[in-house]
DNA sequence: CTTCTTTTTTCGAGCATTGAAAATAATGCT
DNA sequence: AGCATTATTTTCAATGCTCGAAAAAAGAAG
């Protein structure tokens, strides 16, 4: 239970959260829309609002657009006001690295990309790495200097419990490193590490809003085979939980070599080195490639669209496999949806019919019948969406919460 | 997100919640005990005692026990009104009905037991029968039948999704029958249908103090293998969450039979019936037996343990399923603790070398560690204890939850 | 210039929490 | 027996939040 005591302030939390979820979630907004879409009145919307307005989270819009038939008195929209916070959000891959800027509006102010080899933290200690980069960034757009309230960086691997830093990660020399640690250090400012599956569970409510209330299970196929779940619209608690190391769930004992080390993975049948290897005939314990170019994991789906047979038997393994290890989660858990992103998410129908083949197995696939598996062509939005939403929303409910006080709008005096 | 708006008496019923939840972990308690076990002011703590007393669901103790050197002012002990409620909480079973009569202290008050066939429920509408059963409970005791608020009923199977019916079960005749809603429309009582692995999740917490903030998965396993989850002492979502269908999870695609109709379940390899079949080297495509005396399977375990050699493959077989099984799991969802429980828990170290082995096999597992395997030698205490502690906390919660206003201790007038 | 309409703010009431002070109820010492 | 000591409960006044209703504000329409 862990329930804690509540109070008149953990109300005023609780309300004000709403309010900016719904900002977040459905723009600028007037105070009346905001108050019918949070439930609460329009009385405490606008002390609420004051509060907000008066820290400067939010700013009133001007309204340069009269939408021609309004009658009564024209509604001001509050919106974010951009620029009292941003954000720098790392995007840490196998073979890129990826700095953003963000605004408190949630809009992309620059980005800095880095190719990565298996031997770039090797040269350079990650910590190092990473504040050049936010350096380079900075540099470029010194106004954020001030106003940078967080540090968030999505990483592949195996988190430690208090998640500070990796146990394992398919990036070379960036386990054990304690990067995040130092960064905070080092900046002065929080510095979050954040698992790619979740993520993923957090972008994808945002990528379709259909999905925003539902239970969906979000899996990434390329490079790596990862997954996020979220469950009615939740994320299970408050830290690295919603991802799985689904790519690494067994499939065949003592089956295929993954990049992991581990024989017999979901990815090492499902990745884009994997299907690479059945399609070539290499024998599935020769180590896995390091990187493949997405050029050739593209040339690979159109050989196999076009009915090239090794290829397709390649991308058959592949969905063989996903298939069990989707007809397994069922057994724990069971979305309404299963959405497949990431480059692969292009061979879902090549994989289809040895999934549903899977899941038709299975108890609860049979009785509950299949989820739908819907593919979302979308290499890196669910991940990027995901860092930035959980990021802005870290700055909406823990910095810029705790203020213990504030001054309503004066009361007549 | 799906949160809600925040007021006074959402604040309330918060606190009150807190109170009643530490009397059911700790018991009688005074009231500056309980202030401090929940954290609230000794000034909130007599406003909402005042309301739980006036409400009749505490009554205060008479000090019996003056244990000796008391200074000051001597506290007067509060604890549930055991009088104030009543439930019945029925446990179906493939082979048995069990039916307890509680009171709002958690104390049993009666239960009466009726074997199953699997022809029952051919003979008598479930509704029917479960009617016949309670009115004997209440003809002896009929100062129960003006205080019994609920019915709660604890099944195996996949439940509807609104969780009124069942889709499939193990028992059979009883999918499709809404007997449920029958029952709850004969009775003018709510009726409530729990998953036994959504009560096992619940009733592990319970079975030890220690586990109560913990990450668990807790297995059941004889007739047939079943388990909940609790993921830092709570159990996801407020429906049948938090159960899985562990044991028809796939094993080996297109394996042994199981009483599901699939094949290849961990069930078709580690419930009593599949040990049995393994021991004596039936087939395992044969039809599982119907059930499984007590008797039987406790010999076979005594034969593994003195080293028979058929028995130990059994369940050696039993083990690699229920390992893989966990392997697997550990993939999606990583507990501190797994707990065993029910007529297989005595086969543990049985089985243990090749869970242990199937473990090590995968990624999270050799990463993390493999968590803590715990056998609990048990039989139904879990489920019987899982399901009357949901039912006086539903009690608690909802029936004596939505008093608008209660008239607090009379401000001297 | 007045009337209508819609948005926003103000005002008073109601509730729940809290810390501090007061009341209560027993024991221990003189 | 009487008074000091000690621990538990209750009372009291202050604070903060929400809410409904009424008032104020800001344009559009006639």
């Amino acid at each position: 239970m862990t329930r804690t005591v509540s109070d008149s302030d953990s109300v005023r939390r609780q309300n004000r959260g709403l309010v900016l979820s719904a900002l977040r979630m459905q723009g600028a907004q007037s105070r009346t829309a905001l108050a019918s879409l949070t439930g609460l009145s329009h009385a405490s919307m606008t002390a609420i609002m004051s509060d907000l307005l008066s820290q400067g989270l939010v700013a009133e819009l001007i309204a340069d657009r009269p939408d021609g038939r309004a009658r009564g008195r024209p509604a001001t929209f509050v919106n974010f006001a951009r620029n009292a916070a941003h954000a720098a959000l790392f995007e840490l891959d196998v073979n890129r690295a990826r700095l953003s800027l963000i605004d408190y509006g949630g809009v992309l102010v620059d980005r800095i990309e880095t190719d990565l080899t298996p031997t770039t933290f090797a040269g350079i200690a990650p910590c190092r790495f990473l504040s050049d980069r936010l350096d380079a960034l900075l540099a470029r757009t010194p106004a954020a200097q001030k106003t940078l309230r967080r540090v968030a960086i999505s990483v592949q691997g195996i988190l430690e419990r208090d998640g500070r830093g990796l146990r394992w990660s398919p990036i070379q020399h960036l386990a054990g490193a304690p990067f995040a640690t130092e960064l905070s250090e080092a900046r002065g400012l929080p510095v979050t590490l954040h698992k790619r599956g979740r993520l993923l569970a957090e972008g994808a409510r945002w990528l379709d809003p259909a999905l925003h209330e539902a239970s969906v299970a979000t899996v990434f196929v390329g490079s790596t085979v990862a997954m996020g779940v979220t469950f009615r619209g939740q994320i299970m608690g408050r830290g690295d939980e919603g991802a799985t190391e689904f790519g690494h769930m067994n499939h065949v004992p003592n089956g295929a070599l993954c990049r992991c080390g581990m024989r017999g993975c979901i990815e090492a049948y499902a990745a884009d080195y994997a299907v690479l290897r059945n399609a070539y005939s290499v024998p599935e314990t020769a180590p896995p490639a390091p990187a493949v170019p997405a050029q050739q994991y593209e040339m690979l789906m159109q050989r196999a669209e076009s009915g090239d047979r090794s290829a397709t038997h390649a991308f058959n393994l592949a969905g063989r496999a996903i298939g069990f290890g989707l007809s397994r989660l069922l057994a724990i858990y069971d979305p309404s949806h299963i959405l497949i992103v990431g480059p692969g998410a292009r061979a879902l129908e090549l994989m289809r019919p040895e999934i549903d083949q899977a899941i038709k197995t299975s108890l609860v696939g049979s009785i509950n019948g299949a989820p739908n598996i819907i593919a979302h062509r979308d290499e890196t939005e669910p991940i990027f969406k995901g860092l930035l939403m959980k990021t802005l929303n870290d700055i909406d409910q823990v910095d810029f919460a705790p203020l213990p006080s504030t001054e309503r709008a004066g009361t007549a005096g």
